[in-house]
DNA sequence: CCTAAGCGGAATGATGTCCTCCACTTCTAT
DNA sequence: ATAGAAGTGGAGGACATCATTCCGCTTAGG
């Protein structure tokens, strides 16, 4: 491969995640193209379809969502403070894209790793009494894709009010 | 105005307002008719078009809102929980026609009348001490918006949370 | 029973988008 | 330096989706 394709590959890329991030899965593939500063055909010449494309994105993502799993663990000892810290990354970094990464029908199984590696951390805070017991990871993820797809809303001022909500034991009103 | 064509009328907003709430606003018209059990050239004989279809959907919900309100208000003399019960009870009820009616540009002035009630009773509820007081009345209008644009989300689920995430003193972690 | 009001839904035309194709450009190995 | 493989842009064909119109038929209701 040569070394300006690969360079475009990686910038259709990166406008993808943008772009998708801005405005969905369905965006029109010219608007990505002219984000990255290419033609359509170069677009297509990488990334047969559509489909091939939101894969691709979505692979990355999971397995971006994977490392900075990996980072928020060994940074944080306390299972709740990690949990926050990895949701508020995630939204921060990805938005809509995650949806992509999680609803979609690529690498299921890296995906289903990353729910499992989840999981596991929502438990542990759980047993430490940290996070209501009655939300799960089910639960999280949901509150992910909203996020994800909902491009309006602005992460740094709900984001603190979800998280909140999903404490352990609120004044019960 | 010969009463079938009444009846069509009301069965043709009934039927909007189900698919707009499941589906947006930009749904076909189509679907809206067939809903309806109507062909779309009676929709159209009632509704010049799309615009003033949803103006009439709009102004219906603004004023079913704040029936709800006033409801809300007069049942519980406590404002958080009359703030509690007016959220669940437009988002259960209403779903995607909050959003034409709160984001759409028909009926501004009683839209805003609305808007004004609703912010009346977050500041009570604000004063008595039972909500944070570092978010209005617009985040709960985004709250509304977020159910109304995300059909996914089950509001029965993640409702409580979020309004847990809006009470005053969660424990600070 | 007459007729104005109403009705359904095929037809039309406007949009918008995907994806292909090919004449032209740029890399890079020799 | 240069051949030619690899890469590129973007116009345009094919297609799908919808909004809206139109008109021959039906029906309420006086």
């Amino acid at each position: 491969m040569r070394a300006d394709a690969r360079r475009n590959r990686d910038k259709i890329l990166e406008a993808a995640r943008e772009v998708v991030a801005e405005r969905g899965t369905d965006v029109p593939m010219e608007l990505i193209a002219r984000r990255a500063g290419v033609g359509v055909g170069t677009l297509y010449r990488r990334f047969a379809d559509r489909s091939v494309l939101l894969a691709a994105l979505a692979e990355q993502y999971v397995y971006e969502l994977m490392d900075a799993l990996d980072h928020a663990v060994a940074a944080e000892p306390d299972a709740w403070t990690a949990v926050r810290a990895f949701v508020a990354h995630s939204v921060e970094k990805s938005r809509g894209a995650i949806a992509a990464a999680l609803a979609g029908t690529s690498a299921p199984e890296a995906r289903q790793a990353l729910v499992d590696r989840i999981d596991e951390l929502v438990r542990q805070a759980q047993a430490d009494g940290a996070m209501r017991p009655d939300v799960g990871t089910d639960d999280l993820m949901e509150v992910l894709n909203v996020f994800a797809c909902h491009p309006g809303v602005v992460p740094a001022r709900f984001l603190p009010l979800i998280l909140d909500g999903l404490r352990s034991s609120p004044p019960s009103s």
